[in-house]
RNA sequence: GUGGUUGUAGCUCAGUUGGUUAGAGCGCUGGAUUGUGGUUCCAGAGGUCGCCGGUUCGAACCCGGUCUUCCACCCCA
């Protein structure tokens, strides 16, 4: 009985028409990448499990695919461990290898592996399929793509203001009109655990505060609540509960209430300077917007973080997010590295696009011109003049076999192929070949001896 | 990890209270049309009702388990 065919959860196949549509927005975003000065990298799929474990926190830990050993990895564990059927102590001692979570830590590890022959500043892309052992649900893979550029080694404000117009230039490409980055600062959410009394439970404090726009006011309140963050604590805090109206008007109620917090207030000045200097060089389609609830949940942030929103009306979770961290290549050994980087989200990028037709139409047609087939002779004098047009940079084919005409022509229309070609035994007698306009109907002559005339209209 | 939801023809989905031979639209194949697609008409093929077990004289339908789909939470792109 043969097996009924399935793929594991979260994952998927891509057609050919998705795969163009995917191919399209990565030349964009690669495109883009390289005019602002980035290099590609790739790395492997699989990591040692010590270089992904603990860089994401505890629910990122658990998310992490692992990969169990190969050979007889079960007689090699001791019987303590075996039989306590305890899986936090036996997984490591089976699992050495993990596929990689994202691109930044790979990223990391890479940079200190590689620190001798790389020129720093060094400013690098990558566009590769990261696993997380996540349930799928709406724009949730358990496979997706990031496209990730990041430089390191250089602390100037102003890769923060590069990777924003980054941002803008590939959402303007992509027709994708008015996307919102949003932005903080690490340094503020700090300040503000700080001046509250808070800064044991700061990860708490954003987590919850993150949600303020999903579960509102009261809803965080409680949340804090639970986390163990007293009554005066979330008091202190309430100003940023109901903070709205201009990125100016904002940082002047932040600047006020961070008073006491050295580090707070560096971070709004920081803030400061990105959002002066973006509104003086402009954006074409998006727009910046600051944002103290935004936390995201990646540990190693330490200065300004980024995330990006589908236009208004559009239901997805983040289309990109990023962030400076300070000292992600300590952990590997390498001091007084800083990064910033941003990162794009292919596939909740497709998803987007695709509710609002964005996808151009002409990316969907794969051939240029299709010969048909009318028998023997005929279709080695096609092939002739296919390879002709070929030669032009012409995308055409032969049909191959000689089925009937009107099965031919049923298949050039589904492949949506503009031009179909006849050559049978009458125009091969002629030295002709007619050529039919799939949208208009219309059909013209042409000589075999001068296939360029066709080209030459085709051009035209 | 928690809660819910879905699974019937290639696809999208109907299917009454548990009762004869499980249906439709689209698609597919053939024909009307032996050199003309996208329109029309006619005919045909196509099913282990996700899988395993249970209840019953009898299960697509009820019960349990399992896998899968989608959604929400946690978390995140």
């Amino acid at each position: 009985m043969p097996q009924k065919p399935s793929i594991p959860k979260g994952t998927r196949d891509f057609s050919p028409a998705e795969v163009i549509k995917r191919d399209y927005i990565i030349q964009m975003i690669k495109k883009n990448f390289e005019l602002y000065g980035f290099q590609p990298i790739e790395t492997p799929s699989f990591e040692n499990s010590s270089t992904l474990l603990g860089k994401y926190g505890e629910e990122g830990d658990r998310l992490i695919f692992k990969i169990l050993n190969s050979g007889d990895f079960i007689s090699k564990v001791d019987d303590v461990t075996y039989s306590s059927k305890n899986s936090n102590s036996l997984a490591p001692k089976i699992t050495e290898k993990a596929l990689r979570y994202d691109l930044t830590v790979p990223f990391a590890r890479y940079v200190v592996m590689n620190q001798n022959e790389i020129d720093f500043p060094f400013k690098r892309y990558q566009i590769q399929p990261v696993w997380r052992a996540d349930r799928p649900q709406k724009g949730r893979f358990r496979e997706f793509y990031q496209c990730d550029a990041d430089v390191v080694g250089a602390n100037s404000l102003l890769q923060e203001v590069e990777l924003i117009q980054l941002y803008d230039a590939v959402f303007s490409d992509l027709k994708l009109n008015g996307t919102t980055i949003k932005i903080n600062n690490r340094k503020v959410l700090y300040g503000i655990a700080e001046v509250i009394g808070a800064k044991r439970l700061l990860v708490d404090f954003t987590v919850a505060l993150d949600k303020l726009d999903k579960i509102g006011e009261d809803g965080v309140r409680q949340e804090m609540l639970n986390k163990g963050i007293s009554e005066t604590a979330i008091a202190k805090a309430a100003p940023l509960f109901g903070l709205s109206g201009s990125n100016a008007n904002q940082l002047a109620v932040l600047k006020d209430i961070l008073q006491e917090s050295e580090i707070g207030l560096q971070g709004i000045s920081e803030l400061e300077e990105i959002i002066g200097d973006v509104d003086k060089l402009g954006l074409t389609t998006s727009s910046l917007r600051l944002d103290v609830t935004l936390a995201r949940g990646l540990n190693y942030y330490t200065g300004a973080i980024f995330e990006v929103a589908a236009p208004e009306g559009v239901q997805m979770g983040s289309i990109g997010g990023g962030g400076r961290y300070d000292d992600l290549t300590g952990i590997f050994g390498l001091k007084d590295v800083s990064g910033v980087g941003i990162s794009f989200g292919l596939d909740r990028i497709y998803l987007v696009l695709e509710e609002l037709n964005l996808f151009p139409q002409e990316i969907s047609v794969s051939l240029d011109a299709l010969c048909l087939n009318f028998g023997e002779n005929e279709g080695r004098a096609a092939l002739k003049l296919v390879a002709e047009l070929r030669k032009n940079g012409l995308r055409a084919d032969l049909y191959p076999s000689p089925t009937k005409v009107q099965k031919q022509f049923k298949y050039a229309d589904r492949r949506k192929v503009p031009y179909v070609i006849l050559l049978g035994d009458k125009e091969l007698q002629e030295g002709k070949f007619v050529v039919k306009n799939m949208t208009t109907g219309d059909q013209k002559t042409y000589s075999l001896s001068e296939p360029e005339t066709f080209i030459q209209e085709l051009n035209s």
